[in-house]
DNA sequence: CTGTCTGATATAGACAGCCTACATATAGAC
DNA sequence: GTCTATATGTAGGCTGTCTATATCAGACAG
């Protein structure tokens, strides 16, 4: 998939991820994978920044913990974050239709 | 709409608009409003370097033209212009089943 | 005949954010 | 001991969208 075409959409793919149950960096990149069938392949350098841009504006939280030895900051949805993700949702249907009117609106009627 | 959620889907808007008929870019800018429903205001800054664009790289043709003592520069799809148009089409399939997939996975069954 | 609006094209520079590449570290398998 | 998987992180590049600005012609109000 083309890269940056995920540019914007990467906050409502965290959040949605997020949503279930709090899990931290790697295990995001893995479950976005999961989710889309291995079409997802979202770098480190594009989720760890992306997390603590998201914690700082305070849609998500973080805490440490060690697990088998390894260190893991594990993040969860803050309320202002479930609130942001609804939000996320109803721009990405507005997105979608706005988008998707004008590229059908050649291809179909006519 | 947020601004650059367009990121990557200028080029597949505009040469949809060109699909139909061949138009110089202020017409493609007030297409583009009129088959969004008023949603995209495509700022010029961002249309005329964006067809330049799409002309330098073989998608697009353009020639002048004087209507009513006004230059236009109309533009019309290449060949090549066409065959991308598709791929962006299907790309754009993809793409929405993948995030949309993704933000419906919490969201729906559950 | 001046000012302002609409139509029309264009460029410079700012900005955001995704990506590449790299650095670091532990655990477990072999 | 070396390799792979797990795990987090930063620096810098890139690219395309946006903001702001400039220019010019015609129309039309006053």
């Amino acid at each position: 998939m083309n890269p940056d075409v995920l540019r914007g959409h990467m906050d409502a793919l965290l959040l949605s991820v997020l949503e279930r149950e709090p899990l931290h960096g790697y295990a995001i990149i893995e479950a976005l994978q999961e989710r889309s069938g291995g079409a997802l392949n979202v770098p480190t350098g594009t989720v760890y920044p992306a997390l603590r841009r998201l914690e700082r504006i305070g849609y998500l939280a973080s805490e440490w913990a060690t697990v088998g030895g390894r260190k893991r900051r594990t993040y969860r949805l803050t309320d202002a974050g479930k609130k942001q993700l609804e939000g996320e949702r109803s721009a990405w249907r507005e997105f979608t239709n706005v988008i998707g009117g004008v590229l059908r609106a050649n291809a179909v009627s006519r």
